[in-house]
RNA sequence: GCCGACAUAGCUCAGUGGCUAGAGCGGCUGUUUUGUAAACAGCGGGUCGUGGGUUCGAAUCCCUCUGUCGGCUCCA
């Protein structure tokens, strides 16, 4: 797409803005408004309707006041005013939003209002401290504060739609009074709203929290708590077999797996740091024996330092490197929680490697090459986002390891090709951070593996090694998780293989299915269902009293790789022709197989991690 | 945590102040012995999420708590 159509996108979408807010004030005359931006797909604006609440059944009204609005044709005309001036008029219409914009505006220019979106301030000019003129937008009876840009008219705004209607702070403060934000997609042509709309509809049917429950991957318990999913035999089959391949990855390269409890005193964390800024987030764990302060671990790192600390270290022995695929649990917030995306037991594919400054690029190195195996073999497309520092003082050590720090980072990313991006304020408190962005297969982005360069750990728990000319040197920490978070990444690789899992990590990747249930086909069955078991494979027979083609259908909403009918036939020695799930078909025309051909080829195949199927 | 919506059988959902709360699927039993997406019949199954209130009467109206969903905020 070009920039110019990106423009005129943007135009459109915050056009729709101005012709909801109007189409709303036309409705409750008495509305508040707050803000109303540009959003990816779409668009939202900020009300207060005093005591009512809109909800998804005011859309129609709203939407047909805005297609009146629409046809008019109605010319967005530009003007200015002095912020002064601005300020009489939002006291004038009781726009109380609009006059603490203006307010901050005019006490102390763009800086106070930083925590906006400056397209939504009236600024007249760019990067200016001191704001004198704000400019305003007017559409038939309709005017806002607004710096625009805006289409030539109300009927050149393309196809949108209403989508939903949600809580929001003024201002994005905790503290602050809460509005409502109105959310709308919007798009140059009716067929690009509807591919959006269709895409959103593919997303709800692959929804992982529906498949979670119709492929009995995970299931949720009120006795537990929430956030705090269980794992059923199914789901954790596929959970361990992506694991196993992380692990695989990464002890390709040297790593070695560790073990840890799953609880410390909060010592350890006073020391490394986390307890001063994520103390109220840990599950606090109270012993009857001591007088001793214990906390479930919401991180591996600082117990991964104390087995590097045990014991002296030379720079022979460098790079040490640990992995440790375990549960961390942090008590998030319960409006935070939700589906397998954010829980409060998370699985991290944790891996801590300690290093000589000099291995910084080998090892980064490394581990990228683990992350772009991992992804390619899920097919996922991966692009990164180089997670630097901004200028607060939320970050602890010094600034001059930060910078160096974080070219180093940028190097390897360069030196891997990877297609990167920049981003200032999304480092984590102890270094810059590489983070991995996802791309599923319905063209949505994740986040999912993260690799972090740390110089404050060592520093804090005092780690040293000894170097070549006897001296105590400091040595270089990199986090680094594949998929991050097993949950989270089961979230996302449920809806992106809509639950047709391939071979190798498929819950069940062969149905044996009896034609009869006489003792001969049964005991036929039995001993596929063995040799199969034999070879690693997991296996289910359906024997039930119920047709072929009932059982088939079984198999086929169970979304199972391979199925096989056993009756007569194969009993006298014919061979079979297995129902392939049709994702994993590359040739068209069905083969028949002997039984030992077919499960040593699918055998095969679960172990080189195929994805398609190749009988 | 905040704003809003929701919670009925294992699952998906009907039922919005008045007889013993229903359906489909799943489950169980029987008949059938089946060849690549649903054989037929019968039977079980619910303290209507929890606790309280209003009422002659509550799944239905009000409040509390728990949980779920959509957002906000946060995310080592």
């Amino acid at each position: 797409m070009s920039d110019n159509k990106d423009n005129q996108l943007y135009a459109m979408r915050h056009s729709l803005a101005h012709i909801m807010a109007s189409a709303i004030q036309h409705l409750w005359p008495e509305v508040k408004l707050g803000v109303g931006p540009v959003v990816e797909n779409g668009f939202y604006y900020d009300v207060d309707l005093g005591g009512e609440q809109l909800s998804a059944d005011d859309f129609e009204r709203i939407e047909a006041e805005m297609a009146k609005i629409i046809k008019a044709g109605e010319a967005f005309e530009r003007f200015e005013m002095p912020v002064l001036e601005a300020v009489d008029w939002a006291r004038k219409y009781k726009q109380p939003y609009k006059e603490e914009l203006l307010n901050d505006l005019q006490r102390s220019g763009t800086t106070a209002a930083k925590d906006l979106d400056a397209a939504e301030l009236g600024l007249a000019a760019d990067g200016d401290s001191k704001v004198e003129q704000v400019s305003f937008y007017r559409n038939g009876d309709f005017t806002d504060l607004c710096r625009g840009p805006h289409v030539e008219a109300t009927n050149k705004v393309g196809a949108f739609k209403l989508m939903r209607v949600a809580g929001a702070y003024w201002r994005g403060k905790e503290g602050n009074p809460q509005m409502q934000r109105v959310y709308g997609v919007a798009f140059a042509t009716p067929k690009e709203l509807r591919q959006y709309l269709d895409m959103l509809e593919e997303a709800k049917k692959r929804d992982h929290r529906k498949l979670g429950q119709e492929l009995d991957l995970f299931v949720m318990s009120d006795l537990v708590g929430s956030g705090l999913p269980l794992f059923t035999p199914r789901g954790t089959v596929l959970r361990e077999e992506l694991e196993r391949f992380s692990n695989e990855l990464r002890k390709g390269y040297g790593f070695e797996k560790v073990s840890i409890p799953h609880i410390t005193k909060k010592d350890l964390y006073e020391k490394s740091g986390h307890w001063a800024k994520f103390g109220d987030e840990l599950f606090l764990v109270k012993s009857q024996e001591t007088s001793d302060d214990f906390v479930m671990k919401p991180m591996n790192c600082p117990h991964h330092t104390q087995i590097y600390a045990a014991r002296p270290r030379s720079y022979r022995d460098l790079p040490i490197r640990f992995i440790d695929t375990t549960m961390v649990y942090r008590d998030e917030k319960t409006g935070e929680l939700g589906g397998l995306n954010r829980v409060r037991s998370i699985t991290q594919d944790d891996s801590h490697a300690f290093i000589r400054p000099d291995q910084i690029e080998q090892q980064i190195d490394d581990v990228l090459a683990c992350a772009n195996q991992f992804y390619e073999t899920v097919g996922m497309k991966l692009r990164v986002r180089l997670s630097y520092r901004d200028d607060s003082d939320a970050y602890l050590g010094s600034k001059d390891l930060w910078v160096s720090a974080q070219e180093q980072l940028k190097n390897a990313v360069i030196a891997n090709k990877l297609d990167y991006f920049e981003q200032e304020g999304e480092a984590a408190f102890y270094g810059p951070k590489i983070d991995f962005m996802a791309t599923d297969a319905i063209g949505r982005e994740h986040q999912v593996a993260t690799v972090q360069l740390d110089f404050v750990m060592p520093e804090r728990f005092g780690l040293e090694y000894t170097a070549d000319d006897g001296s105590a040197q400091r040595p270089v920490m990199i986090h680094c998780a594949i998929m991050g978070s097993t949950e989270r990444f089961l979230a996302v690789y449920i809806e992106h293989t809509a639950g047709r899992f391939p071979v190798w990590n498929a819950p069940e990747q062969i149905r044996l299915i009896s034609v009869n249930q006489e003792a001969e086909t049964v005991a036929f069955v039995d001993k596929v269902l063995q040799e199969a078991r034999d070879l690693g494979l997991r296996v289910r027979v359906d024997n039930s009293n119920e047709s072929v083609g009932k059982k088939i259908r079984d198999a086929e909403v169970w979304k199972v790789p391979y199925t096989v009918v056993l009756g007569e036939k194969e009993i006298g020695g014919g061979e079979l022709v297995p129902r392939i799930r049709k994702d994993l078909v590359v040739n068209e025309s069905a083969k028949s197989y002997t039984i030992d051909e077919f499960l040593k080829t699918v055998a095969h195949e679960a172990k080189s991690r195929v994805s398609k199927t190749s009988l």
